[in-house]
DNA sequence: CGTTAACTTGAATTTTGTCAATGCCTGTGG
DNA sequence: CCACAGGCATTGACAAAATTCAAGTTAACG
């Protein structure tokens, strides 16, 4: 089911935010831990589990999803180098978490984590401002979920994946996928047939290439920013990463 | 536009957290403040403003929404007494923010807010839970939006709205919707006429009674309680037919 | 290299949206 | 306090978008 392809699908998983961490950044509370492995496709913990931990996760890509009583699945994360799993401040995990490529992680209890946190003036800002940004995309998705139509989320999560490759604001043109179209789907609440199709029309009208199923290029950026249909193509809303929040919060 | 009616309408204002409020709960944090009224209908700020306050709803009821740019709504959340708005660690607001009903607020200095909760062991974990209970209620409007169709929506919704009534877990069959069908549509994902034609079936079948346009009553809450579709009762678990997978876990 | 899961493509169907007209609350002003 | 106007909501007919069902095709992995 999708494990390590010897393309350049891992090559995404080395980047990301290592490089941009703090000096003391959230990373450290997991640093002394040993790196767990998982295959993709296997899950870390399903929800209702007891949430004993939360992880780091140091490469790869996961999904965090919810199912419905008769099975339909709604993705509504996917989670890369740096990101954190499974604070939720609750007895049990709220959702279920799964390897999307092979994924390396960081375990730390629960309990320490919120210690340790707590703890240290320097990580509680970082970590309350991972939540806000959390939060600040949960709204995007929202937006797209429940205004955009079927070509606008494409492109809009195309253009995701595009910011996510570089550590500054530059979107890239050359866009790995790493996961699958119905991967896409549940995220997007399409069915695979629609992304198929929509993937297949930006194709034909040279918006984007395909090189194998799991890398596209963009090839009409100013396009594909339009039919993202955010309105302002070149607005200074969410650079995203770290730096543009506001200088407050002593401690 | 919506103003306070004689009716039971504003007496959802009154309950909510406030009882439930620990000792020294984020509340006290506002008490101080002088309480500011806005009228129905009136913002309280707009996405791209300077975030120069946090504020605190303490009577009445907020939309949080986002505009595309050829004008389409999302509205990504209602809030309620008890609930902080505009606490996001950036130096813009990221939404707009309006008046739903006659709201009472207090405002606090986002500065001093962030001082004060940095200083006081006690109202930190809050504040923090207070956003974990946000993440979680986006991740579950993105799985209504992502995956649920209309009746769903408006069931899951109306269960929702009986929920706030009652501080503690018991839903309330006397449900008052303070919003439009506007709101609603453009909360749930849908048109005004979905949501419409949606409620009129379900008073067709005698799920629900309507006593006007702002109250319903809920007579049958086992039916509503499958409709909203989360399946949640009964959940012996992996309903997962074809999403669960093996359960390697190599290393 | 062959198998099989993942993806693409097509046609029919369903759901929801759009446009348009009517009906009914709600709050205002008489 | 009541009547009335205008906004809000309902209803209907039609259109559009996306889903479903059903084959085919491709490419990933053993």
């Amino acid at each position: 089911m999708h494990s390590a392809s010897s393309l350049p699908r891992q090559t995404m998983s080395t980047s990301q935010t290592a490089a941009s961490q703090p000096a003391l950044g959230l990373a450290s509370v997991f640093s002394d831990k040993p790196i767990e492995q998982f295959a993709a496709g296997s899950p870390l913990f399903w929800e209702g589990d007891q949430a004993k931990h939360v992880f780091e996760v140091v490469e790869g890509v996961l999904r965090i999803f919810k199912i419905l009583g008769d099975g339909r699945r709604a993705i509504t994360g996917f989670l890369y180098p740096g990101d954190l799993v499974g604070v939720s401040m609750r007895a049990a995990y709220l959702y279920n978490a799964e390897a999307v490529t092979p994924v390396k992680v960081r375990r730390f209890s629960s309990v320490s984590f919120q210690e340790a946190i707590n703890l240290s003036p320097e990580l509680r800002p970082q970590l309350f401002a991972k939540l806000c940004d959390e939060m600040a995309s949960a709204q995007d998705q929202m937006v797209l979920l429940s205004r955009k139509n079927a070509e606008e989320r494409i492109c809009s999560f195309l253009l995701l994946l595009a910011k996510r490759v570089s550590r500054d604001n530059n979107l890239s043109t050359e866009v790995e996928i790493p996961m699958t179209r119905l991967d896409m789907a549940d995220y997007l609440g399409l069915t695979i047939e629609t992304v198929s199709r929509t993937i297949t029309s930006l194709i034909g009208r040279g918006i984007i290439t395909q090189a194998g199923r799991h890398d596209i290029s963009i090839k009409k950026l100013d396009t594909m920013l339009r039919l993202a249909g955010n309105g302002e193509v070149d607005e200074p809303r969410a650079s995203s990463r770290e730096y543009s929040r506001q200088a407050v919060w002593p401690s």
